[in-house]
DNA sequence: CCTTTGTGTTGACGCTGTCCACATTATGGA
DNA sequence: TCCATAATGTGGACAGCGTCAACACAAAGG
């Protein structure tokens, strides 16, 4: 997964600050966001609890960081998904990409998602990022380009059918895979049911 | 607001349960849900760091609760909307009633969220009263019984510019007000972009 | 009246985030 | 090359947290 630069030399790590993140996305996932805890996270990356402090200004800036790496990979995927797709067909991909990528890192996203309310201007530039991505998929999807009320709508709804999804809340019917459930979904709320 | 039964007899508190709720409620909002302790709720209650275990098997119980108490007055206040909505227009309602709801108990709701994942039956009966309503506002607005997909994407979108809207990661452009903004992404959104 | 049951208190434990002083190592100018 | 200085990691300590066990008080009911 991660080839981190491991040149502990006894006493020093190398490259802690990238240590500590792997370690924490690897806890994040595997004990859930709410047990994430600083001093499980530097035993994790073989150090002393107080390590971390040299790298991080406290706990929110670690899971400040956890966050940014989200929306940036989340970032990349989506726009992926938009150039991958069919032509007029980019607001489903999105909504699937997200989708899928959150139910990949369940963990993940569940802690970033519980740390929006945060101000960290990097953080928000990711989160624009994925915004402007959006916004794109609006534009190739309709030929035009798509209004600010349009592209947070398709936001809202790609976000909050996420958030539904990861945390069980919805569920796929029965035998439909996930992403023909997104899809379906998608599709009948952007034209309100009519057939197209 | 709460007029709890007071009848603290020096020793016992009267009905500490509701009195836990109450304090609660109030700490949620004022200190944010990350830095609610069960052990401040108790001093907020005048009563000692233990007393809630009597009534509470344990900090998560009483979580659950605040998030079934959110759930069923946001229940309240999307069904009274859907009733007062004008014929057609009950799907905008239902979006417009849950964003001024969250947007009035933002703590609270950013908790609610946040504990959405857990299974206590409680909880997941309150949200799915909540959409039961929804479900009537589609059925509503468009005149026959909405599909389980088109239930699900005005749910999702309804819960996505809530939160997108509480933490501040997506703002009315100004001098327009929330519910004009609501209105248009929604309207919008619900025809992609399309003048209906 | 006395026992049982519900309720609140006190004390303790391990865990957490964070501060401080200190130890160790890397770095760069003389 | 040597040494001062900065960067990085360690250890100890503190208050606050969730929770358990033992105990104290009050209400209820035979």
């Amino acid at each position: 997964m991660y080839t981190v630069k491991m040149s502990r030399t006894g006493y020093h790590h190398g490259d802690l600050r990238a240590g500590l993140l792997a370690s924490a996305l690897e806890l994040v996932e595997t004990s859930g966001p709410e047990q994430l805890s600083l001093r499980a996270v530097a035993r994790a990356a073989g150090v002393s609890p107080n390590a971390p402090y040299n790298h991080y200004a406290d706990k929110a800036a670690l899971l400040e960081a956890l966050a940014e790496h989200c929306f940036d990979q989340l970032r990349g995927e989506l726009a992926a998904a938009v150039s991958a797709a069919d032509p007029g067909d980019e607001i489903t991909a999105v909504a699937t990409a997200a989708v899928r990528y959150a139910l990949g890192h369940p963990g993940l996203y569940r802690l970033a998602v519980a740390h929006l309310c945060s101000d960290n201007p990097r953080t928000r530039a990711a989160e624009d990022a994925m915004k402007a991505v959006v916004e794109n998929s609006v534009t190739a999807a309709t030929g035009r380009p798509g209004s600010a009320a349009l592209t947070a709508g398709v936001w809202a709804l790609a976000q909050g059918l996420t958030l539904l999804l990861v945390d069980g809340s919805l569920k796929p019917p029965p035998q439909q895979d996930v992403d023909e459930f997104v899809r379906e979904v998608v599709q009948e709320t952007l034209t309100l049911g009519r057939p197209d």
